[in-house]
DNA sequence: CCGAGGTACTTGCGATTGCAAATACCTATG
DNA sequence: CATAGGTATTTGCAATCGCAAGTACCTCGG
């Protein structure tokens, strides 16, 4: 065992290792955590590049149809940015990038000048059925079909118990 | 009930609720993928702009510190780029900020000269002393605390089922 | 009906991103 | 020992981001 006066090699691991014990007793947590950080990145990349390839459509514009299909077609931009978890400032400019692709639709919003509706566009409406089936079978394949039953259940009930009220944008 | 020769309200939405069926069967996963999401989305948000507030370290900036902790103070390019889930550019980008901050040092790799080391400097494991305490407290607090053991060995296991392979960068 | 203060959204700005191409170096083959 | 092809990293570029400030509109007390 050699000491120097300096750390040596490894040590300093030990000693952010005793860090992480002092805040996470037992380093409990640290495992999943980790996982969560890898399998979001992971797949969300992946399921980007495929769907580009597949459909040109970018995962986050994505994102915005189908909240707004699973809305009946149109939402306000506040509403629409908390259920697409985007910024406010960033829907403002994915909505512009939308229109200009004709996807989508701005209208005003009936009995508030301020408001703003986004709408689905006929357009919009085709372009996300022959989309959505890909980036669903990505979800599938990649996601649901490696998990059982219980798993996508405690899954879901401890992800929900997990989820901070922050304001977006 | 009222028909009409388009679309009514709401049909929209019936219409792309059968299209999930078709790629998951009985929406099987859909509120876990949803939680995922979510979860994922809230947290990081929170904790970045709380370590933010709290050290003015970024937090993809302490994810290299810290992964270079564990490492022992030192690693490659690309193998830094692997652990802190970065694409290989922004990490080029990323340690060349963290280098001008002197949190950070680069050398060549010894026996490869396309290989460059990054390694902690001692501002760098100063500034990772005093950070660390306050992410793992942010991580504890919203997320290891509000769970189980059972949920976090669910967690890690499920999780570490669908990371998937992907190149970075 | 006026004005203060709140809400909804957009925009200026500087920072950051990833992709693809470029650079620099290594290795194996003949 | 030349060179073809692979690996490690960086950079040009155009796109994108969030924050903070700005604009526009609404609401409500007086």
């Amino acid at each position: 065992m050699v000491m120097h006066k300096n750390s040596s090699p490894g040590d300093i691991t030990a000693v952010f290792g005793r860090l992480v014990e002092e805040s996470l007793p037992g380093r409990r947590g640290e495992k999943a955590w980790r996982a969560l950080l890898q399998a979001h990145a992971t797949l969300m990349r992946r399921l980007d590049t495929d769907l580009r390839e597949d459909t040109g459509l970018r995962l986050a514009d994505f994102g915005v149809l189908a909240q707004l299909a699973g809305a009946g077609g149109e939402l306000r931009m506040t509403e629409l940015a908390a259920r697409t978890l985007l910024s406010r400032s960033g829907l403002t400019r994915r909505v512009a990038r939308l229109v200009d692709e004709g996807l989508v639709r701005r209208a005003n919003a009936a009995g508030d000048g301020r408001g703003v509706l986004v709408a689905l566009t006929e357009a919009g409406v085709a372009r996300l059925t022959e989309t959505m089936p890909v980036h669903l079978q990505g979800v599938s394949k990649l996601f649901v079909e490696r998990l059982d039953e219980q798993e996508l259940a405690v899954l879901e009930t401890a992800l929900r118990k997990v989820i901070v009220d922050c304001t977006f944008g």
